[in-house]
DNA sequence: GTCCAATTGTCTAGAATCAGACCATTGAAG
DNA sequence: CTTCAATGGTCTGATTCTAGACAATTGGAC
C-alpha cells in the first residue's frame, strides 16, 4: 500500500473493542427479566407479555426466552399459567433488607465495578435531566413529571423504591430518546441490588423528597444547569450512602 | 398466590424489555471493527490486535471474528498478512465527502433515529464532562486533556475528525468509567457516518476550536456547570449543522 | 542457513440458538 | 355445553457460534 509495512503494535484501542456480547442469550435474558421484576417495571401480580411478543421484543427465539422464564419460575419469581388469560405472573416482593445483604451484594460486584456504575449513572442521569430541561415540554409531559413526583412522595415504604425508579426513569423517557432511556435503565439496574440491600429510612426519604422536588422544579423551569446540579446532588447522596457502608 | 388472578395487561414495560442482542455476532462484530476503523481508533497503517486476543476482548470465538475480518478485507478496509509481524492492517482513508453523501447516509437512518442519536450523545457527553469537572484530576490527567486539545488544534484537515474524536473520547475515558467511555463511543459512532459526509470547513473548525477550549478550561477549572454548558453549546452546533442539511 | 516465535489459516465435534409447525389447556362467550 | 381465541408446551431440522487442536507462513535472531 504505502511505506508502512508494520508500525507500532497499536497504542490503546480500548473502549471500542469491548465485548460484543455480555454472555449467552439465555443468561442475558434471565438478567433482563429479573431486573424488570426487581425494578418493578412489571409489578407484583402483573404478567409479562405473551411469550411470542416478548421474544420478538427481546430479539431472541421463543425457545431461549422460555428457558429464561423457566429459570425464573424455578427461582420463585414467576408463576406461569397456561390457557387463555394465562401468562407469566410476577410472584415476588422485594424482601426487607437484612444485615449483611449489602456486603454480600458488594462482594459479588467489586469496588471498581461499583465506582464504574456510580459514575456512569451520575453522567447519564445528569445528562438526561439537562436535556429534558432544555426541551420545550408539552403540557402532557409536564403533568407526567409532576405525577411521578407526587407518586414517590406518597408512596408506602414497600412501594417506595419502585416509584423512585419510576420517577428517575420518567425523566429519561420524557426526552423521547430510547437510547437514553435504555442507558438510564441500565445504569439504575447496575445498582439495584445494592440499593435494595439498604433499608428505606424516614430521614433519607425526606431528604430525597426535597431533592426530587428540586430536580422536577429545575426541569419545569427550563434551567439545564440547575437540573444537572440537582440530580448530581441527589445521586451524590446515594453514592455516599453506599460508599459509607463500605468503609 | 393471592387475589390477583389476572390483572390489567401490563401498563408500559418499554425500555427494559428492549432487544437483548442487536443482531448476530458476525454482523455486530463487522460493525464494531468498521467503526473502530472509521473512528480512527486504529489508524491507517496500524494493525488490529492478534486474532486470539481480539476475539477474547470482543467476547466471541475466533472463527466468528475471522469471518468479520474477512468481510472487511473483501470490502477493502483491511489488509491481512500472515507470519510473524503479520496481522490485519488498516488500509482505509476517510474519503472526501461528496455531494449527496449526507442525504444518502440520512436515508439509511431515519429522522427519529437521528434525533435519538443526537439526544443520546448530548446527554452522555454533557454528563461525562460534568463528572470529569467534578473529579479531582491528577497532573497526568490534566496533561492528557491538554494534549488532546492541542492535537485537535494543529490537525491537518485529513486528520481533523480523528483527533476531534480522540478529544471527545478522552473526556469520557478520563472519568475512569468504562461504562461511560463505552456509552460515549457508542453515541459518537451513531453519528460518524453523518459527520463524515459533511466537509471539514475552516470556519467550523475555528468555531469548534473555541468551544473545545472552553470545554477543557471548564473541566480543568473544576466547574461542572460550565463544563456541561460548554459541551451542550458545542454539540448543539453540530446538531444544528446536521439538521440544517436536512431541511 | 537454521531455528524460533508470532501470527494467520484450517478443520472438527459439539453446544447454543433459531424459525416454524403443531399440540394442550384454559376460561369466556354464545 | 359447545365453541373459540389466547395462551403456554413440545418437537424438529437448520444455522450459528464455540472451543480447541493442529497446520502453514513469515521474518528476525543467532
Amino acid at each position: 500500500m504505502d511505506s508502512t509495512p508494520a508500525r507500532a503494535p497499536a497504542p490503546a484501542p480500548m473502549s471500542l473493542l469491548r465485548p460484543v456480547r455480555a454472555g449467552n442469550a439465555f443468561e442475558e435474558t434471565v438478567e433482563r427479566l429479573l431486573q424488570a421484576v426487581k425494578l418493578g417495571v412489571v409489578a407484583h401480580g402483573e404478567k409479562l407479555p405473551p411469550e411470542r411478543e416478548l421474544a420478538a421484543r427481546l430479539g431472541i427465539s421463543r425457545v431461549t426466552l422460555r428457558e429464561a422464564i423457566r429459570a425464573l419460575q424455578e427461582a420463585g419469581y414467576l408463576d406461569v399459567r397456561r390457557g387463555r388469560y394465562g401468562g407469566a405472573f410476577v410472584v415476588y416482593r422485594p424482601p426487607s433488607p437484612r444485615k449483611g445483604d449489602l456486603r454480600r451484594a458488594l462482594t459479588r460486584m467489586g469496588e471498581d465495578e461499583l465506582e464504574d456504575a456510580l459514575t456512569f449513572r451520575m453522567a447519564v442521569e445528569c445528562g438526561a435531566a439537562r436535556v429534558l430541561a432544555t426541551t420545550e415540554l408539552t403540557p402532557g409531559q409536564r403533568e407526567t413529571l409532576k405525577a411521578r413526583l407526587a407518586e414517590v412522595n406518597d408512596a408506602a415504604p414497600a412501594d417506595y423504591r419502585r416509584r423512585d425508579i419510576a420517577f428517575h426513569l420518567a425523566i429519561a423517557e420524557l426526552t423521547g430518546s430510547p437510547l437514553l432511556a435504555a442507558a438510564c435503565a441500565d445504569a439504575r439496574l447496575r445498582v439495584t441490588d445494592l440499593l435494595n440491600a439498604i433499608p428505606v429510612l424516614g430521614p433519607n426519604i425526606e431528604h430525597a423528597a426535597v431533592q426530587h422536588a428540586a430536580i422536577a422544579a429545575a426541569i419545569l423551569d427550563g434551567d439545564p444547569e440547575a437540573a444537572g446540579r440537582a440530580v448530581a446532588e441527589h445521586l451524590e447522596g446515594t453514592a455516599a450512602l453506599l460508599r459509607g457502608f463500605l468503609a
